[in-house]
RNA sequence: GGCGACGUGGCCAAGUGGAAAGGCAAGGGUCUGCAAAACCCUGAUCACGGGUUCAAAUCCCGUCGUCGCCUCCA
């Protein structure tokens, strides 16, 4: 078997063939940084992570870039709201997303390129388009003309005259035609400009993406991702403005994960139905997320809401159950139970990666380790031993922590402090219920978990961990 | 209005032609002083209506519903 990818362009899986041997170009779509990004941002952060980490699971290289769009109306418009800098918002918002990607476990991009810092390659690209005719400057601004590419819609499936009867775009006078999109922008007196053959201006949203993958990965990519929102019209333009430059296929493959859905809504800034990544962290294990985003189909919306929200907590939790020591008494392990748990290793990896080859179907995946969790801790409950119940802990962990991203040790920072009292705690208990002093006893246990700690008793003596 | 996706048990969902994965929740049981955890057991014919096929959740047509895009958007 060999690993297919769902191509939007061609609107069905296909085998992955990348452009070198064991190396994959990959570009995302990353926020304009205009304000606190939100959960349905870190969906899709996530799973471009979950791809790349897979990929490289397999033995590719992934050279893996996200941008910063970093000038954009927005940014300007919220700019002069809250009267700061533009540049200095954006910077402001780029290290907060920075320290969310970090919190998410998202591995750090190859590159994390900035629409600012593109400005002569874009100038470049946009001096090229209009020296082949395919775009046209009027009063300062540059318009490319869609009419001049014959394939011009054939990402999103949609045609020209499509577009244009049902367009709902504002008429602009200067363009030849109202789909034509702008490449460079006059700015104003006030707003973020640069120098350029077309008088001061900045650069419109599409061709900075075109530019940064240039620049960064070259003129043909493997994999170019965003959210579906994107197909049109960005990747559409992006397509246009590269192609029309390099003459060469752009992307091999474009892949689009589904939106977070929220009350019925695509959450998003303009509807107003907004959790921040800072709010969701706040309250949630960071895994939380990512382990929604697991549980389902990264091209499919996600649902969320409270009970999902918790629904991915009890999934981490059971993964977490498995890890637990192994617990022997006097009657030892058939030799039976030993088998089984070799025979399920097997067939848990075998049946995730078969999983993960078919367009990264994580859920699925997923379900294979929930089969190697139970295998393990009926192998426990059998009285294996700890050297055989720790290898199949290991290929858990291998595959769903550094194949999925989940963190299933907790870092016990702070709380490893409180470490020494709870374990006096749990003593004094102990004593207390060799006495059968259940009341007293049980108020103990309650209160703790009331401070989030969980005491187990088992015929071997109470374990605790956090909440 | 145009383009596209989707509709699987209470919830989240995998599966896209040949006996309905997995998780959460629920009920019963084992264990336990009681709990908790773990383990065992129990439940869906796949929106609806037609059609194709030896065989359909899976293909085709229609209906209803939900969502995305067509303007900024991960």
């Amino acid at each position: 078997m060999a690993q297919t990818i769902y191509n939007t362009l061609t609107r069905q899986k296909e085998p992955l063939e990348t452009l070198y041997p064991d190396i994959v170009l990959m570009y995302v779509c990353g926020p304009t940084v205009y304000d606190k990004a939100h959960v349905g941002h870190a969906m899709s952060t996530l799973v471009y992570d979950i791809l790349r980490r897979y990929l490289e699971y397999r033995g590719y290289e992934v050279k893996h870039v996200m941008n910063y769009t970093d000038v954009d109306d927005k940014v300007i418009i919220r700019a002069n709201e809250l009267g700061v800098d533009p540049l200095d918002l954006a910077e402001e918002h780029i290290k907060e997303y920075a320290s969310h990607i970090k919190a998410l476990n998202v591995l750090p991009a190859t590159v994390y390129p900035r629409a600012t810092q593109e400005i002569p390659k874009i100038i470049s690209m946009v001096e090229g388009l209009i020296d082949r005719d395919y775009a046209y400057p009027v009063d300062g601004d540059v318009f490319y003309r869609v009419a001049s590419k014959d394939d011009y819609g054939k990402l999103s499936g949609r045609k020209l005259d499509d577009m244009q009867a049902g367009a709902r775009i504002d008429v602009n006078e200067l363009k030849e035609n109202p789909m034509d999109f702008v490449l460079w922008k006059s700015s104003k007196p006030g707003e973020p400009s640069w120098d350029s053959p077309w008088g001061l201006g900045r650069p419109g949203w599409h061709i900075e993406c075109s530019a940064m993958n240039l620049h960064h990965l070259g003129e043909q990519i493997d994999i170019h991702g965003g959210g579906t929102d994107l197909i049109f019209p960005h990747h559409e333009n992006e397509i246009a403005q590269t192609e029309s430059l390099t003459r060469k296929p752009f992307a091999r493959y474009w892949v689009h994960n589904g939106m977070l859905q929220f009350s019925g809504d695509k959450m998003s800034k303009s509807v107003g139905n907004i959790v921040t990544i800072e709010e969701f962290l706040d309250q949630h294990d960071a895994d939380t997320l990512r382990m929604m985003v697991l549980n389902a189909s990264y091209r499919s919306p996600l649902t969320f809401n409270d009970e999902v929200v918790a629904q991915a907590e009890s999934n981490l939790d059971r993964l977490r159950s498995a890890l637990r020591p192994a617990s022997p008494d006097e009657s030892p392990a058939t030799d039976e139970s030993l088998e089984s748990l070799k025979a399920q290793m097997v067939k848990t990896r075998q049946g995730f990666v078969e999983a993960m080859e078919d367009d990264f179907n994580t859920a699925g995946a997923l379900g294979h380790l929930f089969d190697l969790v139970r295998g393990i801790n009926q192998a426990r409950d059998a009285n294996i031993d700890q050297s055989s119940l720790s290898q199949a802990q290991v290929l858990l962990r291998e595959l769903a922590e550094d194949v999925l991203g989940l963190r299933l040790e907790r870092e016990e920072t702070e709380s490893a402090k409180a470490a020494p009292f709870i374990d006096l705690l749990v003593e004094l208990r102990r004593q207390l219920r060799e006495q059968k002093e259940w009341e007293l006893s049980d108020q103990l246990r309650d209160q703790l978990v009331e401070l989030g700690v969980l005491l187990e008793d088992s015929k071997d003596g109470t374990t605790w961990r956090w909440k």
